[in-house]
DNA sequence: AAATAATGGTATAACGATATATCACTTGTC
DNA sequence: GACAAGTGATATATCGTTATACCATTATTT
């Protein structure tokens, strides 16, 4: 039978004890240059690839960061994986990803595996409903944890995400500002902290200007179920003008409806969305939204993690990075009656 | 300091022997129904969580799946990774995914991340140029691998694909019925794989139908690459009536670029895509594509990987799963002159 | 030259689980 | 009542590393 390389096989390969062939691949500086050569020429005949399991167990450090999404295939949430790897890459971590496809079973399953494999460090998305068991698994096995992106109530562990209440009010002013009176909130579904928090933020606009009741309508967060509301909410509220979305992908789903009927995104209907996908700005027509920077997540979110790692006894940190508004052709005055 | 729990704890609290508490958790039925309670109530209080790397260790076994992807944030990929999960996780297996972001370098690192890992089976979608080391890395190490989607030439891995030539044959074949007989392959560039098969296919329908040379058009994969890259070709090439893709990505990037020029996809210009993503069918107008379903893909995918992890030694397999041809709005007959 | 320090290598005990052999004890059989 | 067979629990070795203590040599100090 086939065996894969150890390290046992590279020290025997190379004449010394495993000792020294360990400290030479760890590069602890403490064995001289010739023997060094023996073991790295070694090593690489063999291809040997260090069992990181053994390793990690035994250093305590295993350098790997697990990241539980509810949605891979959701862009915004693609696009800042990207972010994240990279910002982590540099300072030598790996990020492995699990998808719990918003099940919250599979969400906890997916926290448990990385638990269990030891990783240094875990980054959460978590979906909207979160129970407390699936804290207390994190808690009691002391793994450095970080909520993305959605948090919960009483929530223990970092957090970095978005000033979500800022920017659909911004959102929502800017429609305002444009001479809209009938906006309407427009997608997501349930109570999450990021909707709640979005909610509240248009809310405050709709009050502050003396626009009446807010008007909130749901759908789920896929453009196909978008588009039907869309095609609803317009036929239940005729007079709405605008829409401030819960996200890129329902404002576009909303476009598409619009599209289909006829009418003109920007001009017979303003529509804002949150996030700034990359098809936001390629789309017909190009989608006006609050821009929020995958970079600049990604950037923050590992500052934050690593600290937490090198210091697991700082007092709880919170991070909200600002989204900004980029005017497209989605967006412009009411029509006239 | 905080420790977290092991078996020894919990065999501790339940009053066993580590040798017992072990056997209760994995369920080997030789333990008596009082003592398992007990044992199962420890590890319940105590949040245990089993170091699947030192289980994995000893009993050679992971029940993970490393996926090496080359961009996660491919509409495409991201459908397809979930349909992957699915059947795997049925079988109990769960998926881990690293994301290599097109770099050669990366790409290695991560595969030997999952060598070190001690992954039951690694999924490979390689980039472009796959290099002899690390080929030979993957089989020095006996991990049982299959490449995914794209491969190499020469490569020894089981392969799940598409019929990538006879996707784009059909696709053209689509367009010469409807009469167009100036067209050209749009899309993708360098030499995968995936694209040498595809451009075949597609050379073959024009060659069999006596249209001349064959027309290629590089361009990166990406939508907004594609929308400029559409509109020189557009001007290099007058007469093309219609453009077989590399891929919807591109192609609905090639639909932006003709609206953008007030032009009509599926009566100016003929636009035909491969993969059908979820926006194949949202976008306006809707995109004629050669459909390959995710979850078939994902099925065979992890059945051939599954037989391949439990007979090691079975001769090499390669499995092509066809694109169906699904007419939308973006093919019509060629425009009169 | 004796004492001390530096250098380069190794033996050994962990890390936290599982596999296996073994050992008490009960139960059954004739 | 002796012996076999079955039941339930345990002691121990092991997986592939790394950390640490330790041991030879050789170099440096006074």
């Amino acid at each position: 039978m086939f065996k894969k390389p150890t390290l046992h096989s590279v020290a025997e390969k190379a004449g010394v004890s495993v000792a020294t062939a360990s400290q030479v691949l760890r590069n602890t500086g403490r064995i001289s240059e010739e023997t060094r050569k023996r073991v790295i020429r070694a090593a690489e005949q063999l291809n040997y690839v260090r069992d990181s399991r053994a390793a990690s167990m035994r250093s305590g450090e295993s350098r790997e960061i697990g990241l539980v999404i509810h949605e891979i295939a959701n862009p915004f949430n693609a696009e800042v994986i990207s972010g994240i790897s990279d910002f982590l890459e540099r300072e030598n971590y790996l990020v492995s990803v699990l998808d719990s496809q918003n099940d919250n079973q599979r969400e906890e399953q997916n926290l448990r595996a990385f638990i269990a494999g030891g990783r240094s460090g875990i980054i959460w998305v978590p979906t909207a409903q979160v129970l407390e068991q699936t804290t207390q698994l994190l808690l009691t096995n002391n793994v450095p944890t970080i909520t993305f992106l959605n948090s919960f109530p009483g929530s223990p562990f970092d957090h970095v995400g978005i000033r979500n209440a800022r920017a659909s009010y911004e959102g929502t002013s800017h429609a305002i500002a444009l001479g809209h009176r009938k906006i309407a909130y427009f997608g997501g579904t349930g109570t999450s902290y990021v909707r709640r928090e979005r909610m509240r933020g248009y809310c405050e606009a709709i009050a502050e200007n003396g626009l009446g009741e807010p008007i909130v309508w749901d759908c789920e967060d896929t453009k196909l179920a978008a588009s039907a509301a869309m095609s609803k909410l317009c036929q239940a509220h005729p007079d709405v003008t605008a829409i401030m979305c819960n996200g890129d992908r329902v404002a576009l789903g909303a476009c598409l409806s619009l599209a289909r009927n006829n009418k003109i995104a920007g001009q017979d209907i303003s529509v804002i969305g949150i996030d700034d996908i990359t098809d936001a700005a390629l789309s017909t027509p190009s989608l006006t939204t609050m821009a929020v920077s995958p970079t600049e997540l990604g950037r923050q979110l590992a500052r934050v993690l690593i600290s937490r790692i090198n210091t697991p006894d700082q007092p709880q940190v919170q991070v909200d990075v600002t989204a900004e508004l980029v005017i497209r052709q989605t967006t412009g005055r009411p029509p006239r009656l």
